[in-house]
DNA sequence: TTGGTATATATCAAATATGATATAATTCAT
DNA sequence: ATGAATTATATCATATTTGATATATACCAA
């Protein structure tokens, strides 16, 4: 069975992943968080209350508690684009492959 | 003004997008595509059908071609979560710093 | 303690996403 | 061109998220 072409992403991601000084940042200190918890981060590192982040965002410093809970899962693309807009941040969001998958049905 | 302190993550990405290499994978192949163009593209490689990725995610074939049409945002963390585990992928987010923010309200 | 600030939780109506179905349009092989 | 497979679009009921408000709790300083 041939193996499925890595894409480049895929390539360079790994080679970095063996920099150690990159893995101990990218892949321990920011991935193991959650979204909830990667918000609340970004937020308190800059020193910014949730009534803030509310105001910013069009909305109630309840809901940025809300999104910010551990619990919750409910968040949409479009609110978490808003809210780092708020951060001064790029959203990144990728698909990293992980395992094979049967080809067709 | 003193200039905020900057994290650890950021000045090691700072330094990471200095590499025209990284650069041009990180920020350029990947990045520019939407999240519904990703879904598609990562399908597609795979040769799966829209219907076989609403089998696994038990939905419709219809519901897919939503979450893949260019125009449509409104994508949930749940969806996307659910639909990476079909792809055999892991969905990776992160907020990357890009701008100062004022500090407080 | 008191007061002030920040965060958490609950409720409910409004907005939005989702699933399901039907059907149209496209693509592709023969 | 025909037919089969794939993808796109439309509609509508249901489910979920969101915003708004009120109020509770936690924390810190004076």
């Amino acid at each position: 069975m041939a193996k499925r072409k890595k894409t480049n992403y895929e390539i360079y991601f790994e080679k970095q992943m063996k920099n150690p000084e990159f893995k101990r940042v990218y892949g321990e200190e920011e991935a193991k968080f959650s979204v909830s918890q990667k918000i609340r981060r970004f937020r308190e590192k800059l020193g910014m209350t949730q009534q803030h982040l509310a105001k910013l965002t069009h909305t109630s410093q309840a809901a940025i508690a809300r999104i910010e809970s551990a619990d919750y899962e409910g968040h949409s693309l479009s609110k978490l684009y808003e809210i780092s807009e708020a951060l001064g941040a790029k959203l990144v969001i990728d698909f990293i492959p992980t395992r094979n998958v049967k080809k067709s049905a």
